[in-house]
This record gives structure tokens, sequence and C-alpha cells, in this order.
RNA sequence: GGCGGUGUAGCUCAGCGGUAGAGCACACGGUUCAUACCCGUGGGGUCACAGGUUCGAAUCCUGUCACCGCUACCA
């Protein structure tokens, strides 16, 4: 079971348009996805979008279409989204789909005949916003404590799901899993929620036609979380391919806004739990962004369109700068001055340029042949022993997840290339004879050290890892190098022809 | 109100019992292959504050202040 690397962005919900925190999750979880295909990991990413429940109907309402228009005509800004910044995912799943409302429908059913669903009553304050019921404490001037809108009082008929019968062995799972919910102060806090006690879940609505309808009960459509969830599973054939599906399940990495976590690491295992399937491996949860010190909103008029970004910086150096400027786990804050800071210090100048430089004088001083490297000396070997090191901080890195130093690893070799041509000073024997197989083993040096490099930076910068792959003279396709073989010493072949070309990242003026 | 977290160089942050660290910014030096780039060196911090434990505390404990997260409740 599960052979295959699973990870799962949230599907995202039609409502919004995709904006850079949208991204930040999909960008993160295709530099997982990247990396683990880069190791030689059979590897499934799945993103999508959420699009049932009473805010879609009501957006669509408002500019009288039908919500299934109404979501058909959002989807295409996300897929275009992932488009530009060049993500990687295997497929695109959408609650609409009839492969998971037929999903949806099925397990809800066998929850039912288990005996873990049963009809009541709920009558409560209501925010239609959020599509969650509230306590009449919880309700601030009148309105929603989380979004502030006006409240509704509702007494309807509902379905509920018996989260309480499940709640010992859900907390029971996290505590006796320390990698389960992540990071760890955001465990603790699922873990104290879960000890101030469950109640069972509403999972049904009748207020409002806008879901997948309950197989047992056409009255009720599902809540719209409960079918959500349900797309990690929909979109691996669960109930129609089981073989497909177990190749595939449990997700080896959930990646969630900390705001949804409660669902993952809570409802979620338990629905799991009811319906005997196995739990996903991890769930890790991470901050948000501000912008410019302030909270991402329409209302302020902040919100940033990743493509707006990617128009002026590009998808690498966009996907650069979000992986590397901020530490996962925690909030962070974008500004115009880190992104254009990153791009010019790290990009520009140390990358960029390295790999100018270097292929520059490979054209220069051997008209863009590879050379033959000769007997290695010390400056060569200690540049190559740091390779296995930054290697190993990698991997122990993405595992954790901290693409910022996953990051800052990778850029020790840029800055130890940069080093071994300053110390090397092939300029300076370049017009002697005597010295020629001395330069030979300079710039292959060089040259090799690029090539590994462009294989390292490949699942965080795919496009420039490509193009400097390329670059260095390699034929084979970077798509089929793997780690740790193709990061070995000496695959570049002396006699194979570079290519130098536009600057990678042009400076910008500051 | 309860639980938890954070407070370290101008900025962003790492360190979490053994002589204060990184990147950026700043200053100086080297170099000229390269996208006026790279390499090296340096200045700069009573590690929020006050007590305590210890041979030794940024690191552990207690208290105070500030900010943040989760949660509860009163009106």
């Amino acid at each position: 079971m599960g052979e295959v690397f699973y990870v799962t962005t949230p599907i995202y919900y039609v409502n919004d348009m995709p904006h850079i925190g949208t991204a930040y999750t999909t960008v993160a979880a295709d530099a997982v996805a990247r990396y683990q295909r880069l190791k030689g990991r059979r590897v499934f990413f799945l993103t999508g979008t959420d699009e049932h429940g009473q805010k879609v109907a009501q957006a669509a309402a408002e500019r009288n279409q039908n919500p299934q228009d109404w979501a058909d005509s959002m989807v295409p800004h996300f897929k275009e989204t992932w488009r530009i910044l060049n993500i990687s995912n295997d497929d695109f799943i959408r609650t609409t789909d009839n492969r998971h409302t037929k999903v949806a429908q099925v397990f809800i059913q066998k929850l039912k005949d288990k005996g873990d669903i049963y009809l009541g009553t709920y009558e409560g304050w209501y925010c239609v916003y959020d599509e969650s019921f509230l306590l009449s404490s919880q309700i601030v001037d009148g309105g929603c404590p989380e979004c502030r809108r006006p409240v509704e009082w509702v007494k309807e008929e509902n379905y509920f799901f018996r989260l309480s019968k499940y709640a010992d062995r859900v907390l029971k799972h996290i505590e006796e899993n320390p990698d389960f919910v992540q990071p760890e102060s955001r465990r603790n806090e699922v873990i104290s929620f879960i000890k101030s006690g469950l109640s069972d879940q509403s999972i049904s609505r009748t207020s409002f036609t806008w879901g997948i309808p309950l197989p047992f009960d056409a009255r009720h459509v599902m809540y719209v979380w409960f079918d959500a969830l349900l797309n990690y599973i929909s979109a691996i054939d669960f109930g129609s391919n089981m073989k497909r599906f177990e190749e595939i399940w449990p997700a080896d990495l959930h990646l969630v806004g900390k705001e949804i976590l409660r669902f993952h690491a809570i409802i979620w295992p338990a629905m799991l739990f009811a319906a005997e399937l196995p739990l996903p491996k991890r769930i890790f949860a991470h901050g948000w962004l501000t912008v410019e010190g302030q909270k991402m909103s329409k209302s302020l008029g902040n919100v940033i369109a990743p493509k707006e970004l990617v128009d002026e910086y590009g998808a690498d150096a966009y996907r650069y700068y979000f992986l590397r400027e901020f530490s996962f786990g925690i909030d962070g804050n974008f500004s115009r001055r880190t992104l254009l800071g990153r791009y010019n210090a790290e990009l520009a100048n140390d990358l960029g340029n390295l790999s100018s430089r270097v292929l520059t004088m490979v054209m220069k001083y051997r008209d863009g042949i590879v050379p033959e490297p000769k007997a290695s000396g010390a400056e060569e070997n200690r540049l190559r022993e740091i390779i296995p090191e930054i290697l190993a901080k990698l991997d122990v890195k993405m595992a954790a997840l901290a693409f910022n130093e996953a990051l800052s690893a990778v850029w020790d070799l840029v800055h130890a290339l940069n080093r071994y041509v300053d110390v090397s000073a092939p300029w300076s024997i370049a017009s002697d004879p005597s010295k020629k197989k001395e330069l030979d083993t300079i710039l292959y040096t060089s040259l090799e050290g690029l090539r590994i490099l462009a294989l390292l930076i490949y699942p965080f910068m795919p496009e420039t890892g490509r193009k400097i792959w390329e670059r260095t003279g390699m034929s084979e396709k970077i798509t089929q190098a793997r780690i740790p073989e193709a990061a070995n010493w000496g695959a570049l072949r002396p006699g194979s022809k570079i290519v130098t070309g536009e600057p990678l990242f042009p400076r910008k003026p500051e």
C-alpha cells in the first residue's frame, strides 16, 4: 500500500481568485513533488478546486448564473496560475467531477450503513459565509466571530457524523505519532482542542441545494467540508479502482494552511477511521503571508495575484523567493523590497553571474568545448568534497519541509563555485600555453560544479535548472536525471559543446 | 480566564548549559573571467527586564513587561 509518494495541496475554494497565499502552498507542494521525483520516487501530486456550498451558490446567483457555470468560469484561473508557475501536478480534481461526487456518495453511505451518521436537529446561529454553526456565546456584536458578517438563526434537520465516537482514537493517533501533525506548535493546539471535547458534526444542509445529494435522503446535500476532504481519495479512484487506490493511498503529505488544519487533523482522520481506511502519514500546516506588514484582504485592496509577480520576475524567481524567504511553518511577510533584494543579490549576482562567467570563459578559452580535466589539486578536491555534504543537508531539510534552509544549503555550492573560480583565476593563465592542462582542469571543474548545481536547483527552479544543465553541454534530459547518481562527479563528458545564452536573471534597478 | 509561543547586531532570523552567529545593509581591501559582478576582511549586540539554580545561563527555573496563536467565558 502507498508505494507512490502522494502529496496534496488543499482544493481551493472557487469563490476567491488565486493569490500569493494560495500559490504558496502549491509552489511548496511542487518543490516536494519534484524533489521526490528527482530522487527516483514515483509521485502523485494532486491539487484541485472546491466548488460546492452556499457561498458559491450565492456568488453565482448574484451574477445570474447557475453555480456550475460560475465554477466553470473560475477553474481556468487556477489552472492558468499553476501553468505559469510551472506546477507539475499529476491531476486536478474538481468536487463537481462525476468521479468525485460518486465517491463522496459511496463514502457517506458506508458511514451511514455503519451507524456513524444519524439524523438530528440543529437550532441556533449560522454563518452563511463560513457555513458554520455558532453558539450564541460566540457571536460578536451580532456577527460571526470569524468573518464579522451577520449571522442567521436557523432551525434545520441535519445528519450528524459521530465525531465524538472517534475523538479518543484520533487523539491517541496524534499523540503516538509526533510527525502526524506538524509543526509541533500546531499539533499542541490540535491536541488541546480535542481534549476540550468534541461534539458530533453536522454534515448535511437542507437550506440550499448546491451540493452533493445524500444517497439516503435526497432532501439533503453534503456539508461542503465533508465533501471537500474526500477529494484526496476520489482523485485516486477509491471505490472504483481499488488496485490503483491502494498503490497511492495513504497520502504521504497533506499540505494545508493553518486555518484549515482542524478539518484535516481531526475530522478527516475520524472519517477515515470510520471508513476503516489508513490515515495520511503527515499533515503539515504552513503559516500565512502578510503583505508589506498587513494582512492580505480584499477590503485593504492588497491582494496580489501571482501573475503580477511572474510577469515581472519570471516563474523561477517567484518560486525561489517564496521558498527561500520564509520559514514554511510560520507566518511570513511578503515585501517588494525583499523580493527585489533576493532577486538581485542571490539570483542575478550569485547564481546568474556564476553561470555567465563560467560559460563565457569556456567559450572564450576553449571555443565552447568541454575540456579534458587533468589531476585534481587541493582546490578541486575541496570543492568536490562539499557536494556530498550539501546533498545530505538538502535531503534532511527537504524532509523537514525547511525549504529556506534547503536553498541555503544549495547556495553553499553557489558560493563555493564562485570562490573556486576566484581562487583559481583561470583568466590569469589563459594566454600561457604551458598552463594549458591547468586551465583545462579549472574549466572542467567549474562546469561540472555548475552541472551538479543545476540538478540541485531543479526542484525549486525547474526552468533554470534545465537551462544551466543544457548550457553545460549535457545532452541527457535533466528530467531523466536522478540523485544521488547524477550528482556523482564526472558525468560531464569532455568534448561536449557548451551553450551560452541570455543572462538567466538580468539585474533589476533598485 | 486557561493553555502555548515569541522577544538575540540597523533589518530578517539561527543558536537553546561551556569564550555571542548567518544573510542583507554599511565600511575597507583584492580581482577584472563575468549580469558594475565575485572573493576576502571589518565595525556593530549589558541575547526584553528583574531575581534564582549552576564552576559556568542567550540557553534551565520564577516573576514582570510587550507582542502573537489556540481556547473559554462574562457582559
